[in-house]
DNA sequence: TTCAAATAGTTGTACATTGCAAGAATTGTG
DNA sequence: CACAATTCTTGCAATGTACAACTATTTGAA
């Protein structure tokens, strides 16, 4: 691994940055900002969530998530209930307008990716969906042993 | 190419942002936000670079881009300078403490994208970092030819 | 049991990022 | 010369974000 190969690495991946910048605010046409889309994305398939929960998957912190919610449930696409068995809580649950959305967004993302995936010759395609996966795991496994020390 | 595949390098994809997110916010730790660091990357190794031609390289407005300019003014990172051929124009320059940052920028994330990449296996890597750079440029191609159709 | 500590969420405040619209200064063109 | 085009800046307005302070609830320990 030589440093101009992580350079060009490094370059491709602020190419990257802002190419998913633009597809993710053409492909989420459907009034959703890129937040939203994000939250939305965790509730699917999922029966309901807690925002305490969804806001440790997103990395943001509480207060943040709970104005994402609170703009999704005006938006009517998602419900909040506060169960029983603890009263602080809340539960977010995707309403059906809110399943169409989600139906939505990843049909149009589906097609995009497939498109831009398949113009990757088949000899690579495996590697790079594979190390991918190993690099965003490695990602998530340093950053959580690092803190900012400068 | 599957739906599942695709499902799940998007799920990746998602994690991905966010790790970024993470990594840029603390890498960047020499008081520089990150949409300052793209732009100091920019300016890395090049001489000038006109407003106009910045903002078309990061895709934002030129007034976005003018006063993300104007920060790194007021942090003596970089300069202003109008030529005299053209004074509508503002050539921005990097000062020399702009250059030490962005060689902190650098030593500070190669060091984390080489330690990143050398947990991915020798019988994988160049493909993930070749397919990695033909993904990036499909996208670009792709987007430039989209436009919001909904 | 009672009261302090912990937990979950919301709201106030502040700041960064961003785009659009309008304006200012300059240059190009008919 | 007058008008259009170019380049940049400024005035808004919206979004996203975090931290701190606050409310409501639950837990836990004396």
């Amino acid at each position: 691994m030589s440093t101009i190969d992580v350079r060009n690495f490094r370059q491709n991946l602020r190419h990257f940055e802002r190419e998913l910048n633009v597809q993710n605010n053409s492909g989420c046409c459907c009034g959703v900002t890129l937040a939203q889309c994000h939250a939305l994305m965790e509730l699917h398939n999922k029966d309901s969530i807690q925002l305490k929960e969804l806001s440790e998957k997103l990395y943001l912190d509480t207060s943040t998530v709970s104005r994402t919610i609170e703009n999704l449930v005006n938006q009517n696409l998602v419900s909040r209930e506060i169960p029983k068995n603890n009263r602080r809580a809340t539960l977010i649950k995707l309403t059906e307008q809110g399943q169409d959305v989600c139906k939505t967004i990843h049909e149009g993302n589906d097609a995009y990716f497939n498109e831009a995936l398949n113009s990757i010759p088949n000899e690579i395609l495996p590697q790079l969906l594979k190390g991918f996966e190993m690099l965003v795991n490695k990602m998530i496994y340093l950053n959580k042993s690092q803190t900012c020390n400068s």
